[in-house]
DNA sequence: ACAAAATAGTACTATAATAGTCCACTTTAA
DNA sequence: TTAAAGTGGACTATTATAGTACTATTTTGT
């Protein structure tokens, strides 16, 4: 129900690869190789994530790039956010143009929204990388809304 | 972090405007101008839900749109999944062409992106439509109001 | 029966977002 | 000092989305 860009699948396999080996300098070609794209789209990513500082560079001839935190401290939603950029609608807030919603001032959905994108960032923040690199599925434990956020119809 | 398209917004907020008033046919002029956009456009994202099985249409002079279930009985899950499609990534098992992950057999990054999409389906299927009217985090409505009442717009 | 008003289905076009590529520049080790 | 690596930014091609239009079908009132 929600799509994400192909570049933020590359973005997770390297990441999960460079996991594998968090203590070595990859270089793109290795990391384009490993996952089988091209170089060039493989540096774009590289340097999304370098630039969200989930990865370290290291410039120069035996350069490469490397884990900027352990697996076990770099989740999901440090991924996808670093790749997909924040959530959000496209209007409703957004473009604020008056009349184009004319009951702004009480708007219930724009304030509910923040919710669920809460709810969603908490669901990818739970899963953290090392689980990546972990062959089966363990259950992952949703932290669900405390009674005082519900709200009780 | 996660791109949700102008049609979901505005499903949202036709979804929310019908359950203010989910008795009554709604015709799609009327939510068009409700929400503020073109009828065309409008008519669209109403098929889209009724063929979800979100709305019930009525043919017609007299025609229009109404709530298929109860605000509390229908969640953003079902209206995101209605207006976006089912979760995605583009490729890493939907290609299904070898030598592009050399791991295939052993790959635990699709396994675990079936538990995430999981995850957000669970936090997008945690919030009612009917607690999108509502309209902030209060946490107790002290009088809780009527259907009716609700329609203030 | 007929006309008017509404939805249904589908196809088409325009626009915007994404993916992918390329090049000039910088850094570093041998 | 040269070769191999990353950096930044701009560019193009492709794809997805949004928006529109047209025809058919259904229903109500006269």
């Amino acid at each position: 129900m929600i799509k994400m860009g192909k570049l933020t699948d590359y973005g997770t396999l390297m990441m999960t690869y460079l996991a594998r080996e968090p203590k070595r300098l990859h270089s793109a070609q290795d990391i384009a190789q490993a996952i089988g794209i091209n170089v060039p789209t493989a540096t774009k990513v590289l340097k999304m994530l370098t630039r969200s500082g989930l990865l370290e560079s290291h410039r120069g001839i035996k350069g490469g790039y490397i884990l900027a935190k352990t697996p076990v401290d770099i989740t999901m939603a440090d991924i996808i956010g670093a790749l997909e950029g924040p959530i959000g609608l496209t209007d409703c807030g957004t473009s604020d143009q008056p009349g184009n919603c004319q009951r702004e001032r009480s708007c219930s959905v724009k304030a509910n929204w923040q919710r669920i994108s809460q709810a969603v960032n908490d669901a990818l923040a739970s899963v953290s990388l090392a689980e990546m690199t972990v062959p089966v599925a363990q259950p992952i434990v949703m932290k669900r809304p405390s009674k005082a956020e519900q709200v009780t119809l």
